[in-house]
RNA sequence: GCCGAGGUGGCGAAAUUGGCAGACGCACUAGCUUUAGGAGCUAGCGCCGCAAGGCAUGCGGGUUCAACUCCCGCCCUCGGCACCA
């Protein structure tokens, strides 16, 4: 017996509607429960099936803790200022802020389609000028607390599409859309002070209940490294360069010094270089050097010898060569190292190159007199040599003692870089700033926010790092909130990430026009009670997000410091072995599936597949397994619902695995392991089908409970049936709770091994003493056949569950 | 290179603290049912073998009465970061 979910999936839409069945009371609620998704950026034709799979895995944990009582605030929106959004745009040859009303639309109408159980009334958009009005507002805020300010930086740049990009959009060194090289261009930036976060943001992460997988993620990218800064002097000069190492035990190794193409110290001994054009020269180029050459040269170093100065090895006293070299980091501690080359990789093959002395300093096999000749660094601990009066020490204890010995600071240094905020492109909130040539940056007033992003027809970015903002002079001539005088608007747009950065924030009051989100509210609802999203945000999104919300509790605006208390990966989901891609023609279109086996079916089958946390393999052929399950489902209830129990003697059998279903399907979804949850639901069916005179309504009643966080529309539709006119939704009906004693069990089959392999097996009493069973297993033909002619050493026996019987060889 | 996850039938996958390997589902086979297509029902289904039995969780060792699970050494796949001193 078919069912037709076409039409119950309309109907129970428009109830859900009309009795607000998924709107919390924001304001009053007394048990909340904040269950979040990260929200899709619009920028494709559609909604792919992997956010399809990422939004239902979410909505199944949701409607779990719904049913459990809790008020839960599921929201959705869209990410749909930004590149994506605007790439797309440009693709489908649109404007972004026309093409934006179309898939809003398009999405809204495919994430209805999907039976979550959205809170609908607070949907918002961060292209919306009510929400990044408020975006704007919290640039002002971090202005206001001095963690933003411009400096000049280098930045991804793609001149086939004369834009500069987001670091995420540069795969293996080229442009995400084009495919053409990357390089990187100067250009004076808008930045954010994360890295004053740094050790607030990496001391937090051990109080926090996500997977531990997202914490290292977070840690290394962190990146904190302790170490210290050591000064070495310039020859003959005032001049001195400051390096920092995490090593110092290693400074009588020091053989040379290496400084950035960027470091100031080419500059201040401009007259002393004898080749400083040759420099210059190398450093341009080193600068123009694309991503995608520097992973072809794959570790091959290049530098440049300054002639005519030399540094001062400040342990041994030794005069030193100085080189610039691109595989010292401008942004990363000092900008300068002394290279090691016996101890450090990169400095060995640096080394090896320009044929430097490799001086080993610290040996492994100490006190052996002779050091072994290297092949490669060796990075690892030992006893320090070639050291004078140091040699002989630990290399740990000589860390601190050398660093002071040669006047250097300890130093604690974070790979984290400051956030890097504007983008030269359209589509996104104007960065609320103003430049007066007197009064310098001034920031917009707050009563005059939003500064909205104007209709503009050349909305694509014509490059020389100019924002198509740039072009518009009505929008950028103003004068000076301050002094009144002539003065331009920032025509940059911050970056997308900062929309994203404090969005559920805002779904807790999307209608406030004073505020971007009031106290009580944010007081009663966050942090976040579970978050999901995916993978590839486990490292920036989270970031930026908790360093947004560590400075609004600075501020005294909320008062917790991180914004999720639980956070989960989904998986990926993935097609005949790969990605889903368009260029290799295995995506999936969700709408086709809903269509022709229903949301439910489809809802089921993507949970079915693989558990939710690592994603899985999808194949059309799967589904046929589920819309089987849900036909019979829908034909045992229709059967059975209005008879009732009629046997009471294998009524025990059957509570027992109604509660052990209750039990594992909880744990399951507690867990997101829903492809268990599914499996547990199907035996449970086939239990029920093997006696149907047994069930009774409330062995029903609870299965459909069970049923309903998968499979939310045909489980209301059969709940009315079972329940009748005055039932209420079975999405508020509460979750059953199983009871231990229908989970003991009075008989268990036992296992016999022999030597460890299974021979036999019988149902024993749980109460049978051990000396009962073994007499009864020994007095079985079977055992004792097998037995006949070997002397057994041992028994071991494990209560529930089997016993082994060892021989003697 | 570094970090993380993983490797189990024809396929997607299961397997509390070590305790029946392959639950559940797909595909497949046989039978029943149906005018046919489809669907449904019943049974079977890791590999070798007529059977008894043997062999099986990436490969090689080890611990144990007992190892997918624990320990040591390799190989491979996927995801992330990538010259971070």
């Amino acid at each position: 017996m078919n069912y037709s979910h076409h039409s119950i999936e309309k109907k129970w839409r428009a109830m859900w509607q009309k009795n607000k069945v998924y709107e919390p009371n924001l304001k009053n609620a007394k048990r909340p429960f904040y269950n979040l998704m990260m929200f899709p950026y619009p920028s494709a034709e559609g909604l792919h099936v992997g956010n399809m799979y990422a939004f239902v895995g979410s909505d199944i944990y949701g409607r779990f803790q719904r049913m459990r009582g809790n008020d839960v605030f599921e929201p959705i929106g869209l990410d749909g200022f930004g590149i994506h959004s605007e790439n797309y745009a440009i693709k489908a040859n649109a404007h972004p802020m026309k093409l934006a009303v179309k898939t809003e639309k398009r999405f809204y109408e495919q994430l209805s389609s999907i039976g979550n159980g959205f809170a609908w009334n607070e949907r918002l958009e961060t292209y919306d000028p009510e929400y990044y009005k408020w975006t704007q507002w919290l640039f002002l805020q971090i202005w206001k607390r001095g963690l933003a300010y411009r400096k000049k930086a280098l930045v991804n740049w793609c001149s086939s599409c004369a834009t500069v990009l987001a670091d995420e959009q540069v795969i293996g060194g080229m442009c995400e859309r084009c495919d053409s090289e990357i390089i990187k261009k100067e250009l004076e930036q808008w930045f954010f002070s994360v890295t004053k976060y740094a050790e607030k943001l990496l001391e937090n992460i051990d109080g926090l209940d996500w997977s531990e997988k997202v914490k290292i993620a977070q840690r290394n990218w962190i990146g904190k490294s302790e170490g210290a800064e050591i000064d070495f002097k310039i020859v003959g000069s005032k001049e001195r360069i400051t390096v920092f190492t995490t090593r110092p035990d290693t400074i009588f190794g020091a053989t040379y010094v290496v400084v950035s193409p960027e470091h100031s110290c080419v500059e201040n001994s401009k007259d002393q270089i004898l080749n400083y054009n040759e420099v210059q020269k190398y450093a341009t180029e080193a600068r123009k050097k694309s991503e995608a050459d520097r992973i072809r040269e794959d570790g091959e170093k290049t530098g440049v010898l300054l002639k005519g100065i030399k540094a001062m090895n400040p342990a041994s006293g030794e005069q030193i060569l100085i080189f610039v070299a691109d595989y010292v980091l401008s942004g990363y501690g000092t900008g300068a190292i002394m290279a090691v080359p016996a101890h450090d990789q990169r400095d060995f093959r640096f080394a090896k190159k320009f044929d430097l002395p490799i001086t080993m300093v610290i040996c492994p096999h100490y006190p052996e007199p002779t050091c072994p000749i290297l092949d490669d660094a060796y990075s690892g601990e030992g006893h320090l040599v070639a050291s004078g009066k140091f040699n002989g020490m630990k290399s740990e204890e000589a860390r601190g003692i050398l660093t002071s010995f040669v006047g250097g600071r300890k130093k604690t240094t974070y790979r984290i870089r400051d956030w890097l905020i504007s983008r030269q492109r359209y589509w996104g909130p104007p960065i609320p700033m103003i430049h007066c040539e007197r009064c310098g940056w001034v920031p917009v007033s707050e009563k005059n926010l939003p500064v909205k992003l104007p209709f503009v027809k050349k909305f694509r970015s014509e490059g020389g790092g100019k924002s198509p903002l740039g072009m518009v002079p009505a929008f950028y001539a103003v004068k000076c909130p301050r002094c009144k005088g002539v003065a331009k608007r920032e025509t940059d747009v911050s970056d997308t990430f900062l929309d994203s950065a404090w969005y559920f924030f805002r779904y807790l009051d999307v209608k406030n026009k004073k505020a971007p989100f009031e106290k009580g509210r944010t007081k009663k609802w966050l942090p976040v009670h579970m978050y999901i999203g995916g993978a590839e945000h486990s490292v920036l999104h989270l970031l930026y997000t908790r360093f947004i919300t560590m400075v609004l509790k600075d501020s005294g605006l909320i008062d917790f410091e991180e914004p999720f208390a639980k956070f989960h990966a989904h998986g990926l989901l993935i097609k005949d072995g790969a990605k889903m891609s368009k260029s290799k023609g295995n995506v999936v279109n969700p709408d086709e599936y809903i269509k022709k086996y229903g949301a439910d079916a489809f809802r089921m089958y993507l949970m079915f597949l693989g558990p939710f946390t690592e994603g899985g393999d999808f194949r059309d052929s799967g589904i046929v397994g589920i819309t089987r399950f849900l036909n019979r489902v829908w034909g045992f209830v229709v059967k059975n619902h209005g008879l009732g129990s009629r046997n009471q003697e294998s009524m025990e059998v059957l509570e027992g695995k109604i509660h052990h279903a209750i039990k594992k399907i909880t744990e399951d979804i507690e867990n997101l392991r829903y492809n268990t949850a599914i499996s547990a639901l199907m035996i449970l069916l086939n239990a029920f089908e093997d006696c149907p005179s047994v069930v009774s309504v409330e062995h029903i009643k609870n299965f459909l409970k069970l049923l309903a966080p998968f499979a939310p529309f045909i489980s209301e539709e059969l709940w009315s049936m079972v329940g009748g006119k005055k039932s209420t939704t079975i999405h508020h009906g509460g979750w059953p709770d199983y009871e231990e004693r229908f989970l003991q069990r009075d008989m268990f089959t036992l296992i016999i091994q022999i030597n460890g392999k299974v021979r036999d097996q019988f149902e024993v009493s749980s109460h049978d003493s051990q000396k009962k069973i073994e007499t009864m297993v020994l007095s079985r033909d079977k055992i004792k056949q097998l037995l006949v002619g070997k002397v057994v050493q041992r028994i071991i026996f494990v209560p529930g569950r089997l016993i082994n019987i060892v021989l003697s060889a």
